[in-house]
DNA sequence: CATTATTCGATATCATTATATCGATATGAT
DNA sequence: ATCATATCGATATAATGATATCGAATAATG
């Protein structure tokens, strides 16, 4: 027999990615004492279809709608952000304190989020042994026995194209186990490594397209 | 009769988000005084199936392969940035002059990608009148008046996400096309505005599934 | 100059994701 | 108490995206 969630459904990869607009969206609800909230109601302020939004919420919580009424929007929080992960911490660290990791360190919403960045490195001697937003940063050698003695699982890394590969084995090399990877190229990793990718020329891409063909249609 | 593509092949929006990926290791063969590429090497390298880069290939280009050799790596890198829109060049305001405003701001990749951020725009009286890595800063309440003004397509989001829909509306009442999110917040826009998110929270939950997976079977 | 190995493109199949249909159930109105 | 209506969940269908199959083309090898 087959193994199964414990909800009996699945979670698709892009149900996950829904889910965080879904949590800010009831979270503000909450915050102006809302109570119940109908799979239509959410459909129409995000633009998508109700029986989207059932599924969504079935694939993550137990908790069954009403219907006439609809969810419990505590509940389907504390579900939410159960299956987000964020009611536990995850550990990271930032290679390449540049413009963008400094943005990234400075940055306090990921404590909501359940990361937090621990340590920092960077090759640049003037900016190793400093300090930003309350994170030391260390030289680049020290990465792959940093993450390793202190059980790190997640990598961030912000330095330019070229060096994004090398810093990638060096954080492998530490055990790190998923890589959030906002150099423009792709990495390469063995199959146990997640990489997640925050290419900011892919989303331009897609935005100069539809420019584009808007020009072209009018 | 339908209305097809030159090529006679659709472009998908997956396929698209893989472009700058092809083209930036496509550029960097180039460099290295390779001429002629074949879709399995570039499939081992990232990962795909051979399928997929010819489908990819021939979505964007008129370029045929050559059986046993394969493709000019020249004219799909030419075809290619054609496609993205690298060869000509997208203005765009950013609104929100914070960490990560700044950080973008400073950001010299961005041209390379067809991308000029224009002017900026904060509320902070202190910020506005000041200029970032070369570009003005307005007070916010000219946002719609200066966009209409230099007809701008574009427009970038770096506010926190309780003023994101505010600054959003703004932003179409001055014209602009399209909208790159940065806010961890869903934007209402009409119909025939993109917006174009780049939802860290939402990429932090898929980190995060796959590091609690990763956990459970092991 | 024939043979072999490799890559190509086209079409077919499979997987994932989104949407539509429909009977069941709870709430509020008559 | 009954009826109308909004919402629910389950299952079915459609759309999009990825992979497999196969004959044709061409470069290298003997
Ligand atoms: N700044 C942005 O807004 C932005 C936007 C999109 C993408 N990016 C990408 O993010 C990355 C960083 O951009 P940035 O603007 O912050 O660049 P930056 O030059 O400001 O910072 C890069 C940092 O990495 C450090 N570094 C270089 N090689 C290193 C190594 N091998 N080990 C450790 N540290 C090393 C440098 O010393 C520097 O501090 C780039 O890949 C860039 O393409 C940045
Ligand atoms: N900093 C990061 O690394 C990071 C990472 C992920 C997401 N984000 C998101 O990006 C956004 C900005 O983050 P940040 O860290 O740069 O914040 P920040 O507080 O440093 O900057 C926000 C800026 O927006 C300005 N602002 C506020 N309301 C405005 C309005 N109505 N019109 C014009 N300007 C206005 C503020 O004056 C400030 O300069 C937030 O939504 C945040 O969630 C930031």
């Amino acid at each position: 027999m087959e193994e199964h969630n414990r909800e009996n459904h699945i979670l698709s990869t892009q149900a996950i990615k829904r889910m965080p607009y879904y949590l800010q969206y009831l979270k503000k609800l909450a915050g102006e004492g809302i109570e119940i909230v109908s799979a239509p109601s959410i459909a129409a302020h995000f633009n998508f279809t109700e029986i989207q939004v059932r599924k969504d919420f079935s694939a993550v919580s137990t908790t069954k709608g009403k219907p006439k009424s609809g969810f419990t929007v505590k509940e389907l929080i504390y579900d939410m952000e159960s299956i987000l992960g964020y009611h536990s911490v995850n550990q990271a660290v930032l290679v390449g304190v540049g413009q963008l990791g400094r943005a990234l360190l400075s940055y306090r919403g990921f404590e909501n989020y359940g990361l937090k960045i621990v340590v920092a490195f960077d090759q640049d001697p003037e900016t190793a042994g400093s300090k930003i937003a309350g994170v030391n940063v260390f030289a680049s050698e020290k990465i792959s026995d940093l993450c390793r003695r202190m059980n790190i699982p997640i990598g961030i890394i912000t330095v330019p194209e070229t060096a994004a590969q090398t810093v990638c084995d060096q954080l492998i090399a530490g055990g790190v186990k998923a890589i959030w990877n906002f150099a423009p190229v792709h990495l390469s990793v063995p199959q146990n490594i997640l990489v997640q990718n925050e290419n900011m020329a892919a989303s331009l891409a897609l935005l100069s397209k539809h420019l584009e063909e808007k020009i072209v249609s009018e």
